[in-house]
Formats: C-alpha cells, structure tokens, sequence
DNA sequence: TTGTGATTGTTCGCAGCACGAAGTAATTTG
DNA sequence: CAAATTACTTCGTGCTGCGAACAATCACAA
C-alpha cells in the first residue's frame, strides 16, 4: 500500500498548485506572472536590469520587454544610475508597490490556507525543512 | 531571530525553484513546459480534450493549439473516440513517450537531489507531508 | 591617453502560450 | 423533432522568452 507518493511527484504536484494559485491571484490584481514575479523582486529596493535578470532567471533581452510593459502600465519606473551612464535601475511607483502589496497580501493568505489542515507539529515542521531546501534559492518572495 | 520563513515565502520559492528545473529539463529534452505537462499527463491513457484542460487548468481553446504544436513534432496524436464522433482522444506517439520518458527521469533525479542533503529522518517527513498537502491535486506528475 | 575588452542595456525576429468570443458539428434531452 | 448541451476549432490579441546583433559606456593596461 502506497501512500507515500515520491518525492519528486510531490514536489511537481505542489508546484502545480501553487503556480496555478499564483496565476489566479495576480489575476485578480490585474498582473501577469511575470510581472507579479517582477515587482516581489523590487519590493525593497531598485535594481538594475543585469541583476534583476539574473534574480529572474531571465536573459537581458526578454526582461526589457516585460520592463517596458510594466513601465507602460506604471508599475515599474526606469531610473537613471549616477554610478554608470550605461546603467538604469528599476524600481517600484507607488502604483506598482500598492499592486505588489494587494497580491502579496492575498497570496500569502491562501497560500496559509494550503496548510491550514496539517497538525501544527506538522506544519512547522514542514515549514521548517521548506526554509532549508530553498535557503539558497533567490528571495523571489519575502516575508 | 527569524530562521523561519513564513510558510507563504518558502512555498513560493520551492516553486520557483522546481519550475526552473522543469524548464531546464524541458529544455534538454527539447520539450517546452506545457508540452511536458501535458506528456506527463497522458502518461498512462489517452486522454480527450475537454477532460485534458481540466486537467492542464488550461481553457479549450488554449489546448488546441498546444496538441497541435505537439501533433506537429509528432509527440501526440489525436485518435477518434468511436464512442462519440465529436470528441477526439489525445495519444502519446512512441516518440511523445520516449520524450516523456527521458523527462521524467532527469527530472525526477534533479528534484530528489534536491532533498539529498536532507537527514533522512526529515526527509521523509517532508515528503509525506507533501504527499498530504496535493493528496486532492491534480495527477499532473507520476511516480 | 588611447586602445582593447568587458559590461549594460536595447532591438529585432521568432516560436510559443493563454485567453475569450464566436462558430461548427454531433449528441442529448424534453 | 426542436432546443439545449457538449466537444472541439478558429481567430485575434497581448504576453513570454530566446538568441543574435548592436550601441554606449566603463575599466584597465600599455
């Protein structure tokens, strides 16, 4: 009798939910994937298009369409860096922080919401072992 | 001191941390990510198309195009249901099956790797309370 | 200081994805 | 048998992501 599903089907499965939960959430806040990804990235700070491509796992040249189109929506502003002429860096307009607060909020409730029905033991327990996995994983999404 | 990560967070990065591999797979197999979704979904059966978008979470006219694309590289066929002569089952081609397979494998090795240097004692805690968690999700993935 | 080479970001063309509205054909239901 | 339902397709739109080619700028070394 198996009830122990392998791992790696587990981990496809959960990642299924969770980027079909994603989608529908930033739906509901009027943002692609894409750009919701985006705009987690810039929650604290401005970042430049190399950098911001690299946390992104993007290349260069898909990340300026997808910066215009926020910047197009007014999400997203490019700012000059004083540094380097070359450079720019992007950042968050009041518009985009407000959006990446509403989706931020409202994943993170139903994303709670996924675990709600495990014991507590469990649940920490999992969450715990979860912080280990993806410690080296870019902060795509922060507390 | 805060080495727990909310719950949210570390769901979101576990995802985008698998999708990455997914599509990195894919890549090598010269799969795309819905491609391979949908291979791994007609895994075991034929499968028509309204019950395969429920599946995928994809709308009708969305699969069309993506059996077609796959029709094309010969991965997939649409076969006449007998029973029905409006519907049509999508079918794994032996080439769409060797794909699938060869995806499947590397994935599934990849996504186990990335538990490995877990004790062995948390992993399979992990893994069952993952097992848990998608118990009512979609089979898109199995062992 | 003046190359030379690396880095930053962009443009372009391309294939693919996903949606919704509208349409066709076959089936079921009343 | 007519009407409603179901299965799938077509079309148009916007978004995604890649790689190749390119301009501007910077860093460093001769």
């Amino acid at each position: 009798m198996k009830d122990t599903l392998g791992a790696a089907s587990g981990l496809v499965r959960l990642t299924f939910l969770v980027q079909n939960l994603y989608a529908e959430v930033g739906r509901a806040c009027d943002l692609t994937v894409a750009q919701a990804q985006m705009l987690c990235s810039l929650s604290d700070r401005s970042i430049g298009m190399a950098e911001l491509s690299g946390l992104l796992c993007l290349e260069r040249s898909s990340l300026t369409g997808l910066v215009d189109r926020a910047q197009q929506r007014g999400l997203v502003v490019r700012e000059d860096d004083p540094q380097d002429r070359r450079a720019v860096k992007v950042a968050l307009t009041p518009a985009g922080s407000a959006a990446l607060h509403r989706f931020h909020d409202e994943l993170t409730e139903r994303l709670d919401h996924l675990l709600q029905e495990l014991p507590a033991t469990e649940r920490d327990r999992f969450t715990q072992t979860l912080g280990r996995v993806v410690a080296d994983a870019p902060a795509v999404f922060a507390d």
